[in-house]
DNA sequence: TTGATATACTAAAACGTTTTACTTAAAATT
DNA sequence: AATTTTAAGTAAAACGTTTTAGTATATCAA
């Protein structure tokens, strides 16, 4: 049983394909399409529930209303929470997203945007990697809206969406020195993304304005993507072979995984002792004790982003490029 | 600056648009077409990195090697964790992974699957709920393969995978029954669908095996889609209405608001007050105590899909339908 | 030498739309 | 009455592929 076609409707009705096509895109009273006309195809396409082929659409327009979004990794937490605010918010606007994730590779992430470009999405939002600034470059050189988020690259001219990781990494740093400690670990992740360096950056700078010496030991890099345990055994090595008072973790997994550590090395979270977050997580607040964190806006991050590329896709000019950075929050738990 | 087209191809390398598309589609040697042409036209090929439009071709074939999964909501970590695991393995066998989330709505997710049937996708996953029986059963006249997982709809004649919910369930309170808890509550969802209703018959029949009274009072029944204060405020509610020594949560959302209502009350887990959850959740682990919970193979529920599918797809003939209750895992923590 | 078969390739239809550039008749304007 | 404008519609091209049904030449078997 084929599906129908707009040439069976226009059978149906016995008018023209061009006249049965007006009417489905709302431009029939444009085009002086009589009201009885109008009436009787559009009964005919409710009573038969025709659909129109969404592919021959698209070959035909070279658009989909479809947004791509690209993004590390659906089972994080941040963005898997992230991927439905932005689904929610596109879809009340007529647009539906379709997304994947690149697992930080490289090909893969290239292999996305190729799929996503042969489908023709609108629009593209990207929480890219480094080594695909030449991929994005030739969306961009197709004028197609890109959007960056989480982190930028920034020898690239498009928009970016993000949280100000250089503030916020300082806060933390600097809530713990209030707080007398001296001993302040980092742990973070060892790539080469601008968000993940703002993280480092800020810790230190904290350290500096407060006079707090910098101790490199006391900065564990994480190599990106290896198993947990190898993670775990690190960080393990790092609360036993250093003092330490305090430590702030650069991502939310990488947190988790220093809880884990903290749990099997039996070591208590308490005055003597203090932990902050990112992104946060569910096991953050519910933890014994609460987990302080620094906490991105999802909801306006995702807001905003949808809000670019709206504005991108309903103008005919290309639009000035924005860079949005919005504060994040550091959220202090008992 | 237009993407080249096959035309372009055939046009440089002086062919027909026929021969470049049997050797794109690696019908040359069939097509007995001579090595020196296919050499030369695949050079072409790669040096001007020629694309062929998805749009365009499926089209014309009617497929995508697009498979689409509609599931509940992938901010939840059950969800994102499959959605991750199956398109790491689709993506494996050469096929493409588009998702999105139906928030539990029937109307979002008829639309979804209209999406979906209006951009060809080869094959549907589906995590459905009741009220799109219709909308299902329309895919599977046209043929296309329709997997449900997690919930069954048994009035559809397709494939199913998912865990065995009521031995999981009724292992759960037996153990707690083996560790001398009397009065057994359990916090479910108000929501009429199979797997859910399995988790609650499950838990009466341990009861009933065990000679202890099934007492309704002690099931807490929360409305589908509530925010979360309002759910708090019930488990709460029933906590300190009732006396409990042991309770199962069926989701693991809900085991999540019950451990915070936990920690509110200031209530201790240990020998006296027993918790399992359901579907696991870092935060299981990492409490303190850690949580016992009922663990979905995911990994193998992934897999499974996958097979499913790719059998169908290369099957010429419809195959028989498939009903694949994998078991679940009690994980006892301490 | 003739008909069959293999080799090497191609023209054109088809997939289902949108859109441009018409046509035809009626109404309005001069 | 002749011309212009408006109303109501339509034919056909175009989007970029795949695939069917060829054609033309060379080779082979009888």
């Amino acid at each position: 049983m084929k599906a129908l076609s707009i040439k069976d409707i226009a059978l149906k009705a016995n008018v023209s394909i061009t006249t049965v096509s007006f009417i489905i895109n709302g431009k029939a009273k444009e085009k002086s399409i009589s009201d009885a006309v109008i009436k009787k195809v559009q009964k005919i396409i409710i009573d038969s529930g025709y659909k129109p082929n969404q592919i021959a659409r698209s070959l035909r327009t070279g658009n989909s209303n479809i947004i791509g979004l690209i993004i590390e990794d659906i089972s994080n937490s941040f963005f898997s929470r992230i991927a439905r605010l932005i689904e929610d918010k596109a879809y009340k606007r007529g647009y539906k997203i379709i997304y994947s994730s690149t697992e930080n590779n490289v090909e893969k992430a290239q292999e996305l945007i190729n799929l996503f470009k042969s489908r023709k999405v609108d629009a593209y939002i990207i929480s890219p990697i480094k080594g695909i600034e030449e991929d994005i470059q030739l969306l961009l050189n197709e004028h197609k809206p890109v959007i960056l988020f989480d982190r930028n690259l920034p020898e690239l001219n498009t928009n970016y969406v993000g949280a100000n990781h250089f503030v916020a990494s300082y806060q933390g740093v600097e809530s713990f020195i209030r707080q007398g400690k001296k001993s302040i670990a980092l742990v973070t992740i060892d790539i080469d993304v601008q968000q993940i360096i703002e993280r480092y950056e800020g810790y230190k700078k904290a350290l500096i304005d407060y006079a707090i010496p910098v101790d490199e030991e006391l900065v564990l890099k994480i190599p990106f993507n290896q198993p947990e345990v190898e993670t775990i055994k690190q960080i393990k090595h790092l609360f036993k072979a250093k003092k330490i008072d305090a430590v702030l973790f650069a991502t939310n997994y990488l947190a988790i995984s220093g809880l884990k550590v903290l749990k099997q090395i039996n070591k208590k979270i308490d005055d003597q002792f203090a932990v902050i977050g990112y992104d946060d997580h569910e096991a953050f607040e519910l933890h014994t004790p609460s987990i302080s964190t620094i906490q991105q806006p999802l909801e306006e991050i995702a807001e905003t982003i949808i809000k670019l590329i709206l504005n991108q896709l309903s103008s005919k000019t290309k639009l000035p490029d924005q860079q949005i950075i919005i504060p994040a929050k550091l959220i202090l738990r008992k």
